[in-house]
Order: C-alpha cells, then sequence, then structure tokens
DNA sequence: CGACACATGTAACACGTTACATGATTTG
DNA sequence: CAAATCATGTAACGTGTTACATGTGTCG
C-alpha cells in the first residue's frame, strides 16, 4: 500500500514521470530503502486506472510525466489523516521466529537470541555511524534514520528481555498437536524424531 | 517468507493438516495475527513441491496430514540460526508517511503525528490491558504481546522526538522536482495548486 | 567503441488478502 | 432442521522481487 501512497505525495509536488519518481523516493529514504523501477511503472499504471494520477503526453524527451488528479489528492490526504494501525501492520517475522521457537523442539533459544542481538547492535552502530556522518542531511532521510534507531532499540531491549524471561521460567514441555481425532496412540508423532 | 518458515516450524512438532497448522499458530500468537485458510494450502502445495514436507495418506476422517522431511528441517535450522536482517524487513509504512509528510506540500505533519500518537497510545494501553489480564498466558504469546508493547512504546517515543524535532527546525520549503531535463520555466510546476 | 546512466516497459513468480465453492460433522 | 464448526480447496487481485528486453544519450 506504501507505494501507491508514495507515488501520489511526491506527485503533489507536480509531475513526474517514473524514473523521477524512483529517484525522488530513494532520495526521500536515504537509499536505504530501493524502490523497484519495475513496480513503479506497474502502480503508476494501477493508479491511472483508478483515474487517481492521469498521463501528459510524451515530452521531446521520450519522458511519460503523470499529473496527479483531484481524486488523486483526496485519496493522499486520506492517507495522511489516517494513522496507521495494527491490523495494516506486516506479521513481524522476528517475533513470530522466537515464538515459534519457544515451542519447536531441538531449538536453542538463547542462541537465536544471541544471534539475533549481535546483528541488530551491528545494524545499531552503522545507522549511529550514519546519523553522526550525515547530520546536515534531508530532514526526511533523518527521520528514516531515526525511525530505524528507535526500532533497532527497542528490538534488543525486547530480545534481553525475552531472554532474561526464556531463563528464569525455562521452555515449556513441547507438545505436540492436541488432535481432537485420532487419540488411539498417535504412533506419527513419536516415530518422528 | 515467514508463514512458510512457521508452518516448518509446527511441523517439527509433528504431522498435523492445514487446518490445524491455521490455529496452531494462532493460539501461539494469540490470535492478534490471522493466519489466512487458503494460504495454508497454497504454501503447503509449494513446501511439497520443494520437497520440504511430504503428504500423508488422507486419513479416514478425510484429513490430508503433512510431515517435515529431512531437506525441511535443515531449511528450519537455517531460519532459527540466521538473524533478521535489515533487508529482510518491509518498509515501514508510518516511517515513509512521515518522511513523505515533511516534503508535501500542504500537509500538516504536527496533526499526522498527533493522530498517530493518539492511535498507538490506544493500542499500547490495549497490550498492557491484554498483558495483565493474561499473565499466565502461554509463553509464545506473552512473547509476542511484549513485543508489539517494545515496538508500540519506541513508535511514540519516535513520533514524540519527531515532533519536536520537526516544531524546533520548521519545515523545508517544499522545492518541485530537479529535473535536469526541462529547465526553462517549468509551467506544469507553477500552474498545478 | 564500450561502459554506464537514463528511460520505459514486460514476464514470471512469491506472498498475502478476500471471496467463493463444496461437503462432512456437530450442536442447539 | 438450521446454524456453526471442521476441512479442503480455487479464483482473482494487489503487492513486491528478480530478471530480461529495448533504446537513447553521454563520457572516457
Amino acid at each position: 500500500m506504501s507505494v501507491k501512497h508514495s507515488l501520489l505525495a511526491l506527485l503533489e509536488r507536480g509531475p513526474a514521470y517514473g524514473y523521477q519518481l524512483r529517484a525522488a523516493f530513494e532520495s526521500a529514504t536515504g537509499n536505504t530503502w530501493p524502490l523497484n523501477i519495475g513496480q513503479v511503472y506497474t502502480t503508476l499504471n494501477r493508479l491511472e486506472r483508478d483515474e487517481l494520477v492521469e498521463a501528459l503526453p510524451e515530452n521531446e524527451s521520450g519522458q511519460r510525466p503523470y499529473r496527479i488528479t483531484d481524486s488523486g489528492r483526496r485519496q493522499l490526504a486520506g492517507w495522511f489523516a489516517s494513522p496507521v494501525q495494527a491490523a495494516d501492520r506486516p506479521r513481524d517475522e522476528l517475533t513470530i521466529k522466537l515464538a515459534l521457537a519457544v515451542t519447536t523442539p531441538g531449538v536453542d533459544v538463547a542462541d537465536v537470541i544471541q544471534r539475533q542481538r549481535t546483528a541488530t547492535l551491528r545494524l545499531l552502530q552503522e545507522y549511529t555511524r550514519l546519523k553522526a556522518a550525515e547530520d546536515d542531511a534531508e530532514l526526511a532521510w533523518r527521520l528514516v534514520l531515526e525511525s530505524m534507531i528507535f526500532r533497532a532499540e527497542a528490538e534488543v531491549r525486547w530480545l534481553d528481555h525475552t531472554e532474561a524471561v526464556v531463563a528464569r521460567t525455562g521452555l515449556p514441555a513441547p507438545s505436540p498437536f492436541a488432535s481432537h481425532v485420532e487419540q488411539p496412540e498417535t504412533e506419527t508423532v513419536r516415530e518422528h524424531r
């Protein structure tokens, strides 16, 4: 959903063509979130189909700029006015990984946590270095960078917390599926592993 | 990517069929991350095609359980052993929204921040209430809940920080596209708005 | 000339969601 | 009996990625 709205937001600055939009997006996010150029064109096509943008005539240099429509402007205003909800967010892979790690037999949870913390701390260090180096950077890029720093810090705190909880309470006995059919001697489970 | 690995992790407990896998996944995440049942079946098909799981004969009750293969076990072990990297993570919609808000003409950034903070604080309150109510819940579900609390707290902190930065430095003049072609009096930009 | 940046596109595929179809079993 | 739950699937569509095709312009 965010690429669609991002393109609308960029077009609110004025008409632009695909290649230019990608450059503007990547510039705003400090080139850390690369935007696939193919997706820009397909998204522009969908936006045009939905009448949120309109194609301008191809210019002398073979560029095909688009302009945002009034309908597109309303759509964009709605995006800015409505908060990102819990349901909008994708499932977090790390959270799922650890939640499943504690109930999967044979997984060294402490090791999973330790490896992730190392990786996240390294990332955090890199972000911090970048922030110090580019203190005069564009506001948008600075916000993105700081967002990633806040998130990485929270992740490390959660990892530390989880490590402590797991160490304190221990892992639950990994019980297999409580199938409500087939109670009689589930061989499949016992023969496994 | 996480549904694929989640199913492998659940199958590591023992053979199970689609419907059962969905229930187990949702139970582990406290029913906050619903898993589409259709996707379970299509993912199982892909996993079977890639020989990470194998279908067991349909039983008397018409259920079609799957079993993880050795190859699937290796794949799963690799998932647990490798940290989630920055590149694996999806673009964060809120971060993009605010980064673009500060460079889009006519956007009330303070208002966007305020609305998001209200929504996130409400969410945080709900999570905290849940945590207090279900303190005896399954470990996995508690970890998921705490993860969401840590993330929501970080988000609020970032919003506060961003609000302060924007208030202090002010917004940059929203300059249109610096097209390196067509310098001559970009009418399209001026006629817009 | 050859490499690289600019510029537009298509194809194939993975992943995710919503909705629909079908049938068996369970329960009020 | 009717509704809900159990159980398996397909179709359509949006979103995202990688890879490929094609052509122009620029620069060493």
